[in-house]
RNA sequence: GCCGGGGUGGCUCAGCCCGGUAGAGCGGGAGGCUGUUAACCUCUAGGUCGAGUGUUCGAAUCGCUCCCCCGGCGCCA
């Protein structure tokens, strides 16, 4: 039978699904050539699908004669559809083995796979598009894809509205220079950096909104933290403080570490990652403890200043879960971010760091509210006022205390599970020297 | 932008210091094999050594210029 005479593709079972108690049953699985040993009298065929891998094996004596040619004639990650026998062997790396009684090659291979055991990340992410098929990536994507329903599970819970936010905009939130500008009928737009000016006017309307989008940054940054192109979980609510919304982030991560630790089990046993659920609530330290950590740690951070790299990877190791650093220096924050009260020079903001030597994860903190206060911060950084004239409006037509936060996607994937570059998380990553494919 | 590492068959690399005209493993092709575990055995094809230029009888190898890639930093999610 060819894939032309097919009137469906009857698929009926996974991989996932089988186990010893399917001994006996047959079986229908449409899925890819992952690895293929012929010996003469029987081939092993190693077969893949979205759910895992498990051997196929064909005897010329006991299969048919068109299973076995075909079986033959097959190339590695051809597609290809099968009927067989589940059998429990030993000598099957999983312990289980398919016996072929129809193996149909739907869509025929190359001979020249590309992507060998020793190839190099940067051919590896040349040839991104045949990458993505392999079960490690296969893993990741199906982890993110959890991450994002974990995500809206639990903020939709807590009464959040998911909110669709532009991504060509007129301006940025901090300043020009990294974003990416783009002509737009004969004048300039630029691709969004982050949604939360759009997010403070949505919550009047809605109280508590979130949203789930890409984000861009025209930085050149060569690290394997970075990408210019990005998820960005952003949240922002009213009536609500600089506490609240640490409440919010640390519940937030808390489900989502659960959630990923309860459904993908499968994934993270082959990525070899484990998660450890942080307990509740997480720790809050503020910027002056960190220093005094830094300098039990042998640094020298300078009050008022972000700290380096360094700097935070060495704060960060002190701590085993998650923790807060909180009241930055309102000289090391963006204009928004709202100073103390009783200590103007810290401002009411916090980043969540991830342990271990893994730094930022989140940020966020209170935004002014005030009109008049927001002025001077504008000018105390001398940004143009003209350039976020609706944003300033929202100040004169009863906006609320309110606070909210960012986290990267990515940059999620990459801490729960350990990867060694945040281009592993990215179905297509976009860094400086990366556009394609 | 700054610091460091690197560009040699399809892939991963050796050769470069001490110049003599390119090699391995994997992958590909042909053949063999009834229990492999990214099988094994035999045969085989495949490279203007990142680009330009200089030195030299002779450059993958030495000098200069440039391009590209990788890691780190500044900054950030």
């Amino acid at each position: 039978m060819t894939s032309k005479e097919l009137k469906t593709y009857g698929k009926s079972d996974y991989v996932s699904e089988l186990d010893s108690s399917s001994a006996g049953k047959i079986v229908t699985l449409t899925g890819f050539v992952h690895r293929k040993r012929e010996h003469g009298g029987v081939i092993f065929i190693i077969f893949r699908d979205p759910t895992g891998i498990v051997q196929v094996a064909g005897h010329r004596k006991h299969a048919s004669q068109a299973a076995f040619e075909a079986m033959q004639q097959v190339t590695l990650e051809s597609a290809i559809r099968l009927i067989g026998k589940v059998q429990v062997d030993k000598r099957a790396p999983t312990g289980i083995e398919i016996h072929v009684t129809s193996f149909e090659i739907v869509s025929l291979a190359g001979s020249e796979w590309p992507l060998e055991k020793d190839a190099g990340d940067a051919f590896l992410y040349d040839k991104r598009h045949l990458y993505l098929r392999s079960p490690s990536q296969t893993a990741i994507m199906q982890i993110k894809a959890e991450i994002s329903r974990a995500a809206h599970e639990h903020l939709d819970g807590e009464g959040f509205t998911e909110i669709f936010p532009p991504i060509l905009v007129s301006a940025s939130v901090e300043g020009g220079a990294t974003l990416f500008p783009l002509e737009y009928f004969g004048s300039t737009a630029y691709l969004s950096q982050s949604a939360q000016l759009y997010e403070e006017a949505a919550i009047c309307g809605l109280e508590k909104v979130y949203l789930i989008a890409p984000s861009f940054r025209a930085e050149k940054h060569r690290t394997r933290r970075h990408l210019t192109e990005f998820w960005h979980l952003e949240a922002e609510l009213t009536f609500a403080t600089h506490d609240d919304i640490m409440g919010v982030e640390e519940r937030l991560v808390h489900a989502i570490c659960k959630h990923i630790k309860s459904k993908c089990k499968r994934q993270l046993t082959l990525l070899g990652a484990k998660i450890k659920v942080p307990s509740l609530p997480f720790k809050r330290i503020t910027y002056d403890e960190a220093i005094e950590i830094a300098a039990q740690q042998g640094f020298k951070a300078s009050w008022g200043e972000d700290f380096g790299r360094e700097i935070e990877r060495a704060i960060s190791q002190q701590f085993k879960e998650p923790f807060f650093i909180k009241g930055y220096p309102t000289s090391a924050r963006s204009f928004y971010h709202l100073p103390d009260p009783d200590r103007p020079e810290v401002t009411l903001s916090s980043d969540l760091i991830a342990p271990g030597g893994f730094g930022e994860l989140t940020s966020g903190g209170q935004r002014i509210h005030d009109l008049d206060q927001l002025m001077e911060r504008i000018h105390e950084q001398s940004l143009d006022p003209s350039s976020y004239s609706w944003y300033l409006e929202l100040r004169e037509f009863g906006l609320p205390p309110h606070a909210g936060f960012g986290m990267g996607l990515e940059r999620c994937l990459v801490w729960l599970l350990g990867l060694k570059h945040i281009r592993e998380a990215c179905l297509f990553p976009r860094t400086p020297s990366r556009i394609r494919p």
